[in-house]
DNA sequence: CTGAAAGCGCTTACAG
DNA sequence: CTGAAAGCGCTTACAG
């Protein structure tokens, strides 16, 4: 294989010219120039990166600011554990990754390391989920003074000048669940789509999942289902109640959409209950929307690659830094379909 | 960040013992050893990476023998474009690679060069897709008498002690397939399974996709849907008759499943006819498959990331020559079930 | 059993 | 405008 050792000795100079005209640093003669482009275009010579990424080592300090998962809303422990592969690896090449934790249902929580973080000094990138937008816009003047990159990861904003965001089309997955109702339910019945008041007002997320859901049938006017919609407090035992009361209301009631990670509480209800439905969707793997998914209860879920949207939040980061990779503004995870029979291929 | 070198100086010794104890070499003393390994444990010592490559950079030859693509069998186009992307990569790092062909429908091409590759001298590695079952068994005693690791691509079969396979399991995309069908198509309606004669002869995944198609309506005898086959002679215009004949005969198939990319041209004669089908499923989002999952005349297409099966085979093989990774036996490609509305996360 | 030295391919501060 | 030299972190052939 070819090296700028190589080329030097073609050319008749030193290594450290041929540095300087591979990298256009300027101060070499055009006939110089000349005969080394000529050469490292004939011979197909590529820099060994090995070699340069050696020299270029040094050390890099990250700083990631995600919602810790607990048993009750354990989607953040994928993304986790993405950044904690991803720490394994870079840290090997010179990177140190300070992980630290919000919690998700206190903004105040996230606002304190928020403003502890933007205000650190001796950093060299930020990976952050901006889950509580008010908060986060209060703080905007913080991100624009700051001098290195940051990515955003999950929830997306706009008006920020982050380098990059890493996350799925919320209103397009909404869209795309509509359409699953739509092929896979009797004709002439009722979805039905439950929220809660607190996550339509903090989560925009869901908000967005819900609007693409319900613009799906707003453009395929073709379609013969119809929604209804139930708000609930909170995702736990006590929607037995209101869902029940809804259902005995309205018996053509044959699908249910749940916008989050929270459907297997609506299925653990209807498996108590043994209601059958034609189409139950709701999002995220975990555990227990697994084992609902196997039982023929959830019919589908929609995935997102939590894992990989952790791992490459931080990969894309540190090759932004260490190897001058130019960054897209964003990076849009897949929108899969799981069923029952492809389930094993989307676990983390 | 800590370097063998921090070490040495606190053992007092120098990076070369380091060095031995680090990968067990042998022929340091047990004082020594132990104290070295005090010491990397306490300081959470961690070989850089960089510089161990670079060290140990040579240049390895790996070989490719894939089938070519034509605008008639356009699959192969995607491994291909993988395998240049990960040829540019590791090609940064020292290896050379190699890119055969054969026509996959000529056994011979596929002999002359598999024959041709397995008496190759001075090699590193090979992928190979040993699409022609018959031929590759053949030559069994080639492939026994390697002294370097070889990987399948596509086609797995067993009984060979290749490195590794990447791919789909056939199989189980079938049977996911059956359940596509089960969850979207009206009741006790008729799905018309097509296929060739040539295909299923020579094409050994396609045979596994029937066979778990077949299997999903053995185990869920619940469903109420029931099956036809058609066999053509070859996808292409022909085709008009043999399946008119058989939609005239029996008006209540509303689905049909071809069980490979030559979905299209049943799309085509759908569209041509102005048919309406609940159910249409075939693989892989060629150009036109994706045109007519667009236009709403395929429902499902079965993913397999094929530009990752092309890229993952050469960047495996070249991880386990440059940097001792350990190959797993088998790297299964997920299966991905595809819609118009999440067909953009899946195009190469 | 151990050390000193060379070298992998590149970059850079220094000297001229 | 250019070269010689040092050095990134590791491995290894050689000498003792």
């Amino acid at each position: 294989l070819i090296t700028i050792k190589d080329i030097a000795k073609q050319a008749n100079i030193s290594t450290g010219t041929v540095d300087r005209v591979l990298h256009n640093r300027g101060g070499v003669s055009e006939k110089t120039t000349r005969l080394v482009n000529k050469i490292i275009e004939h011979s197909g010579f590529k820099p060994n990166l090995i070699g340069r990424n050696l020299k270029l080592s040094k050390e890099y300090i990250l700083v990631v600011l995600i919602p810790f998962s607990n048993e009750e809303s354990p989607f953040w422990k994928y993304p986790k554990w993405g950044i904690e592969k991803a720490i394994k690896e870079v840290s090997q090449f010179g990177a140190k990754v300070n992980l630290r934790y919000f919690n998700q249902f206190d903004p105040k929580s996230f606002e304190k390391e928020l403003v502890a973080i933007l205000t650190l000094k001796d950093i060299d990138g930020l990976i952050i989920s901006p889950h509580f937008v008010k908060e986060s816009i209060k703080h905007k003047n913080l991100f624009k003074k700051l001098k290195v990159p940051y990515i955003f990861i999950n929830t997306d904003l706009d008006g920020f000048n982050n380098a990059s965001f890493v996350g799925q089309d919320s209103f397009k997955s909404g869209y795309l669940s509509a359409k699953l109702f739509d092929i896979s339910q009797t004709r002439e019945s009722t979805v039905l789509v439950m929220q809660t008041d607190r996550e339509l007002e903090d989560h925009h997320i869901l908000d967005s999942r819900v609007k693409g859901f319900k613009k799906y049938f707003e453009e395929n006017s073709s379609s013969t289902l119809k929604i209804e919609t139930l708000e609930v407090i909170k995702f736990g035992e006590n929607i037995t109640k209101d869902i029940t009361k809804k259902l005995i209301k309205n018996n053509n009631i044959k699908g249910i959409f749940v916008p989050s990670i929270k459907i297997n509480i609506v299925a653990e209800y209807l498996e108590k209950f043994e209601i059958e439905m034609d189409t139950v969707i709701g999002y995220d793997l975990s555990d227990d929307n697994l084992k609902y998914l196997k039982a023929g209860i959830i019919t589908f879920v929609i995935g997102q690659e939590p894992l990989n949207q952790g791992y490459n939040s931080i990969k894309l980061m540190f090759d932004h830094l260490a190897h001058n990779m130019e960054l897209k503004s964003k990076y849009i995870s897949p929108i899969h379909v799981i069923v029952k029979e492809n389930s094993e291929y989307y676990t983390q």
